[in-house]
DNA sequence: ATGTAAATACCTAATATTAAGTATTTTTGG
DNA sequence: CCAAAAATACTTAATATTAGGTATTTACAT
């Protein structure tokens, strides 16, 4: 059986060396190119023809989405895995709805893209559940919750101020007065001694709870 | 010679497998360990003695500075080199002080790794030049600022944004009215064709302008 | 069971942001 | 030099956030 011929698309020169590497010690995977944007993915798949394609989401100039779109557009028939940073259901349907046969988290395991690769190769598609996120979370951020006195339920909504609500919006998701939203953002950033949603973001961010 | 002990502590398994394979091909190098975040990669530590580490600045639970400062306070003989998504003078200002060894780019090549580490190993340091950034960021900024036709002004003001400064301060800092920098947001906001504050803040955070 | 923390809710008032329209000056590219 | 783009500035008005204070109900743990 002929090797399977994958192509990486990463920003990230680094991962494309180290997952080069990682095929090359198995049996029945050949990297036959890589690209660190959309653009050049797009030059390249004109001469070669992989029968996969492992796509990064965020890259400069052509980002994921777009190149996705016109990978599929053009080549239909290449298998296309998503490869990103983020677990969030909104990402995963958009990638779906474009036609991607798959979608490994950065941070899943070796096994996870293997498992992806397989499947999709059969014609199968490969994506994480949308939901149980919550679950997902929680193990995770009660370090960081007690660390910084926060409460779940303060928790949930600096995640959905940095998904981009409005303390309206989030009071009707939770159902609750907006009032109840304004009062517990307040004493979030009174907690966290900082001044602005801005800040807010920021540290959600550094803390990758958002 | 014995091999030379690595820990890789990224918050993306995957890179962390690939980089795994990647120094499996080579004779010399061994990686006894990795690590998801910082606050593993510190319990790791207690029992492993690796010669370097190689640390994601972007991680969970504990971030990659306060990892490294951690590190170096309780075990300064460790080489630690951190892989960073950002080429940003203050971020390798920041782990130059906490008394990291080398700071190598996620997008710079495999060749650069080696780079790094051979250079550390010989006690010596391994730094991209912190200058040119302005530079380095115009190139970077260009494709960017084209794609959603922004101005240099306005690129400045989504920084400032990020930074946490309401319109006054901004205004303030550039000499200008606080009417020009509301002008100015408002532009943004169309352009980006987003609504708030939160939005604006999460595009340049995806677009490594922050 | 009972005290405490958490979540809920409301009020007022000050600040900040967003929306929409307009207009002048400065910079820049051809 | 000239036209176009960018940056500047102002007005009015609607929303949203932040800063106070206060109070009730749930949930939780000793």
């Amino acid at each position: 059986m002929e090797n399977l011929k994958i192509f990486i698309a990463d920003d990230h020169q680094i991962l494309i060396d180290g997952l080069t590497s990682f095929f090359n010690e198995l049996d029945g995977f050949e990297v036959i190119g890589h690209a660190n944007d959309g653009l050049i993915l797009l030059q390249e798949i004109a001469t070669k023809t992989p029968d996969i394609v492992l796509l990064d989401l965020n890259m400069p100039k052509l980002d994921g989405m777009a190149t996705l779109k016109k990978l599929k557009d053009n080549y239909p028939n290449i298998k296309v895995i998503i490869l990103s940073n983020y677990h969030q259901s909104q990402l995963i349907k958009e990638a779906k709805a474009l036609g991607a046969n798959g979608y490994v988290l950065k941070n899943g395991s070796k096994s996870d893209l293997l498992s992806a690769i397989e499947t999709v190769q059969t014609g199968k598609f490969y994506f994480p559940e949308e939901e149980s996120k919550i679950e997902n979370q929680s193990l995770f951020t009660d370090e960081f919750m007690k660390k910084h006195q926060l409460t779940k339920r303060e928790v949930e909504i600096i995640r959905l101020v940095c998904k981009e609500l409005n303390s309206k919006e989030i009071a009707d998701k939770l159902f609750i007065a907006e009032f109840t939203v304004t009062t517990h953002r307040r004493n979030i950033l009174s907690k966290l001694e900082i001044k602005n949603t801005p800040a807010l973001i920021n540290f959600a961010k550094q803390n990758g709870i958002a």
